[in-house]
DNA sequence: TCTGGGGTCCTAGGACCC
DNA sequence: TCTGGGGTCCTAGGACCC
Protein backbone atom coordinates (compact mmCIF):
# COMPACT_ATOMS: atom_id res chain seq x y z
CA UNK A 1 0.00 0.00 0.00
CA UNK A 2 1.41 3.01 -0.72
CA UNK A 3 1.28 6.38 1.34
CA UNK A 4 2.51 9.72 0.46
CA UNK A 5 2.74 13.12 2.06
CA UNK A 6 2.67 16.86 0.39
CA UNK A 7 4.51 19.00 2.50
CA UNK A 8 3.87 22.42 1.27
CA UNK A 9 4.79 26.08 2.21
CA UNK A 10 2.60 28.52 3.49
CA UNK A 11 2.26 31.93 1.59
CA UNK A 12 5.88 30.96 0.46
CA UNK A 13 7.12 33.78 -1.18
CA UNK A 14 5.33 35.99 1.34
CA UNK A 15 6.52 34.21 4.67
CA UNK A 16 10.36 34.50 3.34
CA UNK A 17 9.82 38.19 3.45
CA UNK A 18 8.77 38.31 6.93
CA UNK A 19 11.69 35.93 7.73
CA UNK A 20 14.37 38.47 7.55
CA UNK A 21 12.60 41.59 8.70
CA UNK A 22 10.85 41.63 11.82
CA UNK A 23 9.05 44.92 11.19
CA UNK A 24 6.87 43.14 9.04
CA UNK A 25 5.33 40.73 11.90
CA UNK A 26 1.38 41.01 11.86
CA UNK A 27 1.12 43.22 8.62
CA UNK A 28 -0.11 42.50 5.46
CA UNK A 29 2.49 41.51 3.00
CA UNK A 30 2.01 41.04 -0.93
CA UNK A 31 4.93 39.75 -3.38
CA UNK A 32 4.51 40.92 -7.02
CA UNK A 33 5.50 39.32 -10.39
CA UNK A 34 8.22 40.11 -12.50
CA UNK A 35 7.79 43.91 -13.42
CA UNK A 36 6.33 44.27 -10.02
CA UNK A 37 3.14 43.49 -12.20
CA UNK A 38 0.54 41.62 -10.32
CA UNK A 39 0.42 39.61 -6.73
CA UNK A 40 2.04 36.50 -6.88
CA UNK A 41 2.13 35.27 -3.26
CA UNK A 42 -0.02 37.15 -0.04
CA UNK A 43 0.37 36.95 3.40
CA UNK A 44 -2.37 35.70 5.76
CA UNK A 45 -2.68 38.91 6.91
CA UNK A 46 -2.83 40.41 3.13
CA UNK A 47 -5.62 37.15 2.02
CA UNK A 48 -8.02 38.39 5.14
CA UNK A 49 -8.16 41.90 3.47
CA UNK A 50 -9.51 40.38 0.36
CA UNK A 51 -6.22 40.98 -2.47
CA UNK A 52 -7.04 38.35 -5.20
CA UNK A 53 -4.50 36.44 -6.23
CA UNK A 54 -3.04 37.49 -9.69
CA UNK A 55 -4.37 41.11 -9.33
CA UNK A 56 -2.72 43.57 -11.28
CA UNK A 57 -0.53 45.72 -8.06
CA UNK A 58 -1.49 48.87 -10.03
CA UNK A 59 -5.39 48.23 -9.67
CA UNK A 60 -4.65 47.82 -5.61
CA UNK A 61 -2.22 51.19 -4.75
CA UNK A 62 -5.18 52.52 -3.48
CA UNK A 63 -6.48 49.52 -1.01
CA UNK A 64 -2.91 49.30 -0.30
CA UNK A 65 -1.96 52.77 1.04
CA UNK A 66 -4.91 52.77 3.20
CA UNK A 67 -4.50 49.60 4.48
CA UNK A 68 -0.71 49.54 4.78
CA UNK A 69 0.59 46.66 2.69
CA UNK A 70 4.10 46.39 2.19
CA UNK A 71 4.71 44.94 -1.63
CA UNK A 72 7.69 43.32 -2.79
CA UNK A 73 9.35 42.76 -6.03
CA UNK A 74 9.95 38.82 -6.67
CA UNK A 75 13.43 37.97 -4.71
CA UNK A 76 13.89 34.70 -6.59
CA UNK A 77 17.73 34.24 -4.80
CA UNK A 78 16.15 34.14 -1.49
CA UNK A 79 13.49 32.01 -2.47
CA UNK A 80 15.09 29.64 -3.63
CA UNK A 81 17.58 29.62 -0.76
CA UNK A 82 15.26 28.89 1.63
CA UNK A 83 13.54 26.18 -0.86
CA UNK A 84 16.69 24.16 -0.49
CA UNK A 85 16.84 24.37 3.12
CA UNK A 86 13.48 23.33 3.31
CA UNK A 87 14.19 20.36 0.77
CA UNK A 88 17.27 20.04 3.12
CA UNK A 89 15.34 19.61 6.51
CA UNK A 90 12.25 17.05 4.73
CA UNK A 91 15.17 15.04 3.08
CA UNK A 92 15.94 13.77 7.36
CA UNK A 93 12.81 12.85 7.65
CA UNK A 94 12.60 10.86 4.22
CA UNK A 95 15.22 9.77 2.12
CA UNK A 96 12.58 9.24 -1.17
CA UNK A 97 11.37 12.61 -2.30
CA UNK A 98 10.21 14.09 -5.62
CA UNK A 99 10.72 18.37 -5.30
CA UNK A 100 7.79 19.12 -7.30
CA UNK A 101 7.29 23.09 -7.13
CA UNK A 102 9.83 25.89 -5.20
CA UNK A 103 7.67 25.15 -1.99
CA UNK A 104 6.10 21.90 -2.61
CA UNK A 105 7.66 18.32 -2.12
CA UNK A 106 6.11 14.70 -2.21
CA UNK A 107 7.36 12.44 0.28
CA UNK A 108 7.50 8.48 -0.18
CA UNK A 109 6.26 7.52 3.43
CA UNK A 110 5.93 4.22 3.01
CA UNK A 111 6.95 1.72 5.42
CA UNK A 112 7.68 4.98 7.93
CA UNK A 113 4.07 4.53 10.28
CA UNK A 114 6.76 2.98 13.46
CA UNK A 115 8.52 5.91 12.98
CA UNK A 116 6.48 7.98 15.53
CA UNK A 117 4.19 6.60 18.09
CA UNK A 118 1.37 8.40 16.71
CA UNK A 119 2.62 6.65 13.14
CA UNK A 120 2.48 9.57 10.21
CA UNK A 121 0.14 11.67 11.76
CA UNK A 122 2.72 12.19 14.58
CA UNK A 123 5.44 12.03 11.97
CA UNK A 124 3.91 14.78 9.82
CA UNK A 125 3.60 16.97 13.40
CA UNK A 126 6.84 16.50 14.07
CA UNK A 127 8.27 17.62 10.35
CA UNK A 128 5.92 20.55 10.77
CA UNK A 129 7.79 21.61 14.21
CA UNK A 130 11.59 20.84 13.22
CA UNK A 131 10.65 22.87 9.83
CA UNK A 132 9.07 26.04 12.52
CA UNK A 133 11.85 25.72 14.61
CA UNK A 134 15.00 25.58 12.29
CA UNK A 135 13.85 27.32 9.41
CA UNK A 136 10.88 30.03 10.46
CA UNK A 137 8.98 28.73 8.22
CA UNK A 138 5.51 27.31 8.45
CA UNK A 139 4.36 23.91 6.16
CA UNK A 140 1.53 21.93 6.31
CA UNK A 141 1.27 18.24 5.55
CA UNK A 142 -0.96 15.88 3.20
CA UNK A 143 -1.00 12.62 3.88
CA UNK A 144 -2.32 9.64 1.22
CA UNK A 145 -2.34 6.77 -0.71
CA UNK A 146 -2.01 8.26 -3.91
CA UNK A 147 -0.23 11.71 -4.48
CA UNK A 148 -3.42 12.99 -5.87
CA UNK A 149 -4.87 12.19 -2.51
CA UNK A 150 -2.02 13.77 -0.66
CA UNK A 151 -2.57 16.98 -2.31
CA UNK A 152 -6.28 16.85 -1.63
CA UNK A 153 -5.52 16.34 2.02
CA UNK A 154 -2.79 18.96 1.81
CA UNK A 155 -5.39 21.21 0.84
CA UNK A 156 -8.03 20.02 3.96
CA UNK A 157 -4.75 20.74 6.69
CA UNK A 158 -4.52 24.52 5.47
CA UNK A 159 -7.99 25.47 5.50
CA UNK A 160 -8.31 23.39 8.45
CA UNK A 161 -11.13 20.86 7.34
CA UNK A 162 -11.76 17.70 9.12
CA UNK A 163 -10.70 19.14 12.26
CA UNK A 164 -6.80 19.43 10.76
CA UNK A 165 -4.36 21.35 12.95
CA UNK A 166 -1.62 21.53 10.34
CA UNK A 167 -1.21 17.70 8.95
CA UNK A 168 -4.26 15.43 7.89
CA UNK A 169 -3.80 12.31 7.58
CA UNK A 170 -6.53 10.20 5.13
CA UNK A 171 -5.03 7.20 6.36
CA UNK A 172 -6.48 7.50 10.01
CA UNK A 173 -9.83 8.44 8.77
CA UNK A 174 -13.15 5.93 8.45
CA UNK A 175 -15.01 5.66 5.13
CA UNK A 176 -17.72 7.47 6.51
CA UNK A 177 -15.52 10.87 7.36
CA UNK A 178 -13.81 10.45 4.08
CA UNK A 179 -17.26 10.45 2.27
CA UNK A 180 -18.86 13.66 4.14
CA UNK A 181 -14.87 15.56 3.84
CA UNK A 182 -15.14 14.94 0.12
CA UNK A 183 -19.03 15.91 -0.11
CA UNK A 184 -17.62 19.38 0.94
CA UNK A 185 -14.60 20.15 -1.15
CA UNK A 186 -16.13 21.03 -4.77
CA UNK A 187 -13.91 19.49 -7.25
CA UNK A 188 -12.14 22.25 -9.20
CA UNK A 189 -9.63 21.78 -5.68
CA UNK A 190 -8.37 18.69 -7.08
CA UNK A 191 -4.96 18.87 -8.59
CA UNK A 192 -5.46 18.27 -12.26
CA UNK A 193 -8.55 20.25 -12.20
CA UNK A 194 -8.78 23.55 -13.78
CA UNK A 195 -11.50 26.44 -14.04
CA UNK A 196 -12.67 24.71 -17.81
CA UNK A 197 -12.55 21.07 -16.33
CA UNK A 198 -14.61 22.26 -13.81
CA UNK A 199 -17.11 23.86 -15.33
CA UNK A 200 -17.41 20.85 -17.82
CA UNK A 201 -17.66 18.28 -14.97
CA UNK A 202 -20.20 20.73 -13.13
CA UNK A 203 -22.60 20.68 -16.83
CA UNK A 204 -22.35 17.01 -16.68
CA UNK A 205 -23.76 17.55 -12.72
CA UNK A 206 -20.14 16.45 -11.00
CA UNK A 207 -19.24 19.59 -8.53
CA UNK A 208 -17.78 17.69 -5.50
CA UNK A 209 -15.04 15.76 -5.31
CA UNK A 210 -17.34 13.15 -3.79
CA UNK A 211 -19.30 13.03 -7.13
CA UNK A 212 -16.03 12.77 -9.01
CA UNK A 213 -14.64 10.26 -7.08
CA UNK A 214 -17.83 8.25 -8.08
CA UNK A 215 -17.63 9.09 -11.53
CA UNK A 216 -17.41 6.53 -13.88
CA UNK A 217 -13.08 6.16 -14.89
CA UNK A 218 -14.27 4.68 -19.10
CA UNK A 219 -16.93 7.57 -19.31
CA UNK A 220 -14.35 10.42 -17.92
CA UNK A 221 -11.56 9.32 -20.16
CA UNK A 222 -14.03 9.09 -23.27
CA UNK A 223 -15.48 12.73 -22.61
CA UNK A 224 -12.10 14.17 -20.84
CA UNK A 225 -8.84 12.43 -21.28
CA UNK A 226 -6.37 9.88 -19.93
CA UNK A 227 -5.69 12.39 -17.29
CA UNK A 228 -8.39 13.27 -15.66
CA UNK A 229 -9.30 9.31 -15.78
CA UNK A 230 -6.13 8.57 -13.85
CA UNK A 231 -7.06 11.61 -11.44
CA UNK A 232 -10.51 9.72 -10.48
CA UNK A 233 -8.72 6.34 -10.56
CA UNK A 234 -6.24 8.21 -7.87
CA UNK A 235 -9.20 9.25 -6.16
CA UNK A 236 -10.32 6.36 -5.45
CA UNK A 237 -7.11 5.18 -4.08
CA UNK A 238 -5.42 3.67 -7.17
CA UNK A 239 -1.84 5.02 -7.19
CA UNK A 240 -1.38 5.65 -11.00
CA UNK A 241 1.29 8.56 -10.67
CA UNK A 242 4.48 7.89 -9.16
CA UNK A 243 7.22 9.58 -7.07
CA UNK A 244 10.17 11.52 -9.58
CA UNK A 245 12.88 11.50 -7.19
CA UNK A 246 14.86 12.55 -9.97
CA UNK A 247 13.72 15.33 -12.34
CA UNK A 248 14.15 14.12 -15.94
CA UNK A 249 15.75 16.79 -18.17
CA UNK A 250 13.61 19.41 -19.46
CA UNK A 251 12.80 19.35 -23.11
CA UNK A 252 12.17 22.26 -24.09
CA UNK A 253 13.94 25.77 -21.62
CA UNK A 254 12.25 29.41 -22.17
CA UNK A 255 13.62 32.41 -21.12
CA UNK A 256 11.23 35.47 -21.40
CA UNK A 257 10.77 39.04 -19.94
CA UNK A 258 8.28 41.85 -20.31
CA UNK A 259 10.47 44.86 -20.88
CA UNK A 260 10.18 47.64 -18.29
CA UNK A 261 9.62 49.96 -20.60
CA UNK A 262 8.20 49.68 -24.04
CA UNK A 263 11.11 49.21 -26.60
CA UNK A 264 10.69 50.37 -30.18
CA UNK A 265 14.26 49.92 -31.73
CA UNK A 266 16.12 46.81 -33.37
CA UNK A 267 19.24 47.58 -31.53
CA UNK A 268 17.55 47.13 -28.49
CA UNK A 269 15.26 44.07 -28.59
CA UNK A 270 18.41 42.31 -30.16
CA UNK A 271 20.16 43.27 -26.28
CA UNK A 272 17.20 41.77 -24.85
CA UNK A 273 17.05 38.67 -26.95
CA UNK A 274 21.03 37.99 -26.58
CA UNK A 275 20.85 38.47 -22.84
CA UNK A 276 17.69 35.92 -22.73
CA UNK A 277 19.85 33.70 -24.96
CA UNK A 278 23.08 33.76 -22.57
CA UNK A 279 20.40 32.77 -19.67
CA UNK A 280 18.64 29.75 -21.61
CA UNK A 281 21.99 28.75 -22.94
CA UNK A 282 23.78 28.50 -19.45
CA UNK A 283 20.69 26.10 -18.01
CA UNK A 284 20.77 24.13 -21.43
CA UNK A 285 24.61 23.49 -20.49
CA UNK A 286 23.87 22.86 -16.78
CA UNK A 287 21.74 19.90 -17.97
CA UNK A 288 24.36 18.91 -19.98
CA UNK A 289 21.98 18.77 -23.09
CA UNK A 290 22.35 20.54 -26.33
CA UNK A 291 19.69 22.02 -28.68
CA UNK A 292 18.11 21.19 -31.78
CA UNK A 293 16.00 24.23 -32.50
CA UNK A 294 15.93 28.10 -31.93
CA UNK A 295 12.77 29.77 -31.31
CA UNK A 296 12.92 33.96 -30.72
CA UNK A 297 9.16 35.59 -29.88
CA UNK A 298 8.37 39.45 -29.71
CA UNK A 299 5.17 41.04 -29.04
CA UNK A 300 3.15 43.92 -28.62
CA UNK A 301 1.22 44.80 -25.50
CA UNK A 302 -1.98 42.74 -25.61
CA UNK A 303 -3.62 44.67 -23.18
CA UNK A 304 -3.66 47.67 -25.03
CA UNK A 305 -6.11 46.48 -28.02
CA UNK A 306 -5.90 50.28 -29.74
CA UNK A 307 -2.56 50.57 -29.86
CA UNK A 308 -1.07 48.88 -32.90
CA UNK A 309 -0.66 45.15 -32.50
CA UNK A 310 2.10 42.80 -33.89
CA UNK A 311 3.37 39.72 -32.84
CA UNK A 312 5.25 36.97 -34.22
CA UNK A 313 7.22 33.48 -33.45
CA UNK A 314 9.56 31.90 -35.34
CA UNK A 315 11.64 28.86 -35.04
CA UNK A 316 14.64 27.40 -37.23
CA UNK A 317 15.90 23.89 -36.89
CA UNK A 318 19.65 24.21 -36.12
CA UNK A 319 22.31 22.13 -39.01
CA UNK A 320 23.86 20.68 -36.12
CA UNK A 321 23.03 21.01 -32.43
CA UNK A 322 24.62 22.92 -29.67
CA UNK A 323 24.89 24.42 -26.53
CA UNK A 324 27.64 27.42 -27.52
CA UNK A 325 25.86 30.79 -26.47
CA UNK A 326 27.80 32.39 -29.41
CA UNK A 327 26.09 30.17 -31.89
CA UNK A 328 22.65 30.03 -30.60
CA UNK A 329 22.65 33.63 -30.47
CA UNK A 330 23.45 34.12 -33.48
CA UNK A 331 20.90 32.25 -34.81
CA UNK A 332 18.20 34.34 -32.80
CA UNK A 333 19.34 37.47 -33.63
CA UNK A 334 19.02 35.88 -37.24
CA UNK A 335 15.28 35.06 -37.11
CA UNK A 336 15.26 38.45 -35.20
CA UNK A 337 16.13 41.06 -37.96
CA UNK A 338 14.17 38.66 -39.97
CA UNK A 339 10.58 39.49 -37.71
CA UNK A 340 11.57 43.28 -36.57
CA UNK A 341 9.11 45.68 -37.90
CA UNK A 342 9.78 49.38 -37.29
CA UNK A 343 7.16 51.58 -35.86
CA UNK A 344 5.45 49.14 -33.01
CA UNK A 345 5.89 49.43 -28.92
CA UNK A 346 7.16 46.26 -28.20
CA UNK A 347 6.93 44.46 -24.68
CA UNK A 348 8.11 41.49 -24.26
CA UNK A 349 10.26 39.38 -26.17
CA UNK A 350 11.78 35.95 -25.30
CA UNK A 351 13.66 32.71 -26.84
CA UNK A 352 13.27 28.98 -26.22
CA UNK A 353 15.77 26.20 -26.74
CA UNK A 354 13.68 23.04 -28.80
CA UNK A 355 14.64 19.69 -29.23
CA UNK A 356 16.90 19.03 -26.25
CA UNK A 357 19.28 16.06 -25.80
CA UNK A 358 21.69 14.46 -24.02
CA UNK A 359 25.47 16.49 -25.20
CA UNK A 360 26.95 12.72 -25.13
CA UNK A 361 24.50 11.41 -28.45
CA UNK A 362 24.87 14.03 -30.66
CA UNK A 363 24.32 12.89 -34.48
CA UNK A 364 27.07 14.21 -36.56
CA UNK A 365 26.49 15.85 -39.66
CA UNK A 366 27.95 14.69 -43.12
CA UNK A 367 28.71 18.24 -44.31
CA UNK A 368 29.32 20.19 -41.80
CA UNK A 369 32.18 20.20 -38.82
CA UNK A 370 32.66 17.20 -36.76
CA UNK A 371 29.84 17.75 -34.05
CA UNK A 372 31.79 17.86 -30.90
CA UNK A 373 33.51 21.23 -31.19
CA UNK A 374 36.25 20.66 -27.98
CA UNK A 375 37.36 24.80 -28.34
CA UNK A 376 33.72 25.63 -28.28
CA UNK A 377 32.99 23.15 -25.03
CA UNK A 378 36.09 24.16 -23.42
CA UNK A 379 34.94 28.03 -23.75
CA UNK A 380 31.48 27.34 -22.63
CA UNK A 381 32.74 25.66 -19.42
CA UNK A 382 35.37 28.67 -18.90
CA UNK A 383 32.53 30.98 -19.29
CA UNK A 384 30.04 28.82 -16.90
CA UNK A 385 32.77 28.66 -14.31
CA UNK A 386 33.54 32.47 -14.37
CA UNK A 387 30.47 33.03 -13.87
CA UNK A 388 29.50 30.62 -11.10
CA UNK A 389 32.58 31.69 -9.04
CA UNK A 390 32.08 35.54 -9.64
CA UNK A 391 28.18 36.07 -10.54
CA UNK A 392 26.24 35.51 -13.43
CA UNK A 393 27.05 37.80 -16.32
CA UNK A 394 30.82 38.77 -14.77
CA UNK A 395 31.52 37.39 -18.60
CA UNK A 396 29.08 37.45 -21.22
CA UNK A 397 28.58 37.69 -24.99
CA UNK A 398 28.68 41.37 -26.34
CA UNK A 399 25.21 40.99 -27.62
CA UNK A 400 23.91 41.31 -24.04
CA UNK A 401 25.03 44.87 -24.31
CA UNK A 402 25.57 47.36 -21.24
CA UNK A 403 22.61 49.97 -20.67
CA UNK A 404 19.84 47.71 -20.64
CA UNK A 405 17.40 50.06 -20.75
CA UNK A 406 14.23 47.37 -21.03
CA UNK A 407 15.43 45.46 -18.22
CA UNK A 408 12.52 44.84 -15.81
CA UNK A 409 11.02 47.16 -13.11
CA UNK A 410 11.61 45.84 -9.39
CA UNK A 411 10.91 49.10 -7.12
CA UNK A 412 10.95 47.01 -4.17
CA UNK A 413 13.68 44.54 -3.92
CA UNK A 414 14.39 42.94 -0.22
CA UNK A 415 17.84 41.89 0.56
CA UNK A 416 19.40 39.17 -0.75
CA UNK A 417 20.31 38.08 2.95
CA UNK A 418 21.04 34.52 2.69
CA UNK A 419 22.99 34.73 -0.70
CA UNK A 420 25.26 38.20 -0.95
CA UNK A 421 27.90 39.19 2.28
CA UNK A 422 26.85 42.50 1.66
CA UNK A 423 22.83 41.99 2.59
CA UNK A 424 23.71 39.88 5.53
CA UNK A 425 21.46 40.60 8.24
CA UNK A 426 23.22 42.22 11.24
CA UNK A 427 21.90 42.51 15.03
CA UNK A 428 23.14 45.30 17.07
CA UNK A 429 22.34 45.84 20.30
CA UNK A 430 20.95 48.67 21.67
C1' DT B 1 1.51 54.56 -16.41
C1' DC B 2 0.66 49.84 -14.73
C1' DT B 3 -1.63 42.92 -16.34
C1' DG B 4 4.51 37.10 -14.84
C1' DG B 5 7.37 33.27 -16.30
C1' DG B 6 8.31 28.58 -17.10
C1' DG B 7 6.97 24.26 -17.77
C1' DT B 8 4.23 19.50 -19.01
C1' DC B 9 1.03 16.46 -21.33
C1' DC B 10 -2.73 15.28 -24.47
C1' DT B 11 -5.71 15.56 -28.59
C1' DA B 12 -7.19 16.54 -33.14
C1' DG B 13 -6.34 16.93 -37.71
C1' DG B 14 -3.65 16.91 -41.88
C1' DA B 15 -0.03 14.99 -44.82
C1' DC B 16 1.94 11.12 -46.22
C1' DC B 17 3.20 6.10 -46.52
C1' DC B 18 2.25 1.16 -47.98
C1' DT C 1 -26.70 2.30 -48.21
C1' DC C 2 -22.24 0.55 -48.23
C1' DT C 3 -15.96 4.81 -50.93
C1' DG C 4 -9.85 0.16 -47.16
C1' DG C 5 -7.09 -0.11 -43.17
C1' DG C 6 -3.48 0.93 -40.50
C1' DG C 7 0.31 3.41 -39.45
C1' DT C 8 3.78 7.61 -38.50
C1' DC C 9 5.00 12.27 -38.01
C1' DC C 10 4.17 17.01 -37.42
C1' DT C 11 1.79 21.14 -35.82
C1' DA C 12 -1.46 23.86 -33.43
C1' DG C 13 -4.10 24.43 -29.74
C1' DG C 14 -5.90 23.54 -25.29
C1' DA C 15 -5.68 22.18 -20.69
C1' DC C 16 -3.18 21.90 -16.50
C1' DC C 17 0.47 23.03 -12.76
C1' DC C 18 3.25 26.32 -9.61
Amino acid sequence: MTVFALVDANNFYASCEKLFDPRLAGKPVVVLSNNDGCVVARSAEAKALGVPMGAPWHQLRDLARREGIAAFSSNYPLYACMSNRLVEVLGQFCPRLEVYSIDESFLDLEGFALQDPEGLTGYGRKIRRRVRDWLGLHVCVGIGPTKTLAKLANHCAKKGLAGADGVCDFAVMTDGELTSLYHQISAGEVWGVGRKIAARLEDMGIKTVRELHDADPDTIRARFSVVLERTVRELRGVSCLNLEEMAPAKQQIMSSRSFGQYVYELAELREAVGSYMGKAAEKLRAQHSVAGAVQVHIRTNPFKPKEPQYQRTATVPLPSPTADTRELTAWALRLLDDMYKPGFAYQKAGVMLCELRPQSVVQGCLFSAPAVDEQSEALMRALDAINAKWGRGTLRSSAEGITKTWQMRRGNLSPAYTTSWEDVPCVRAI
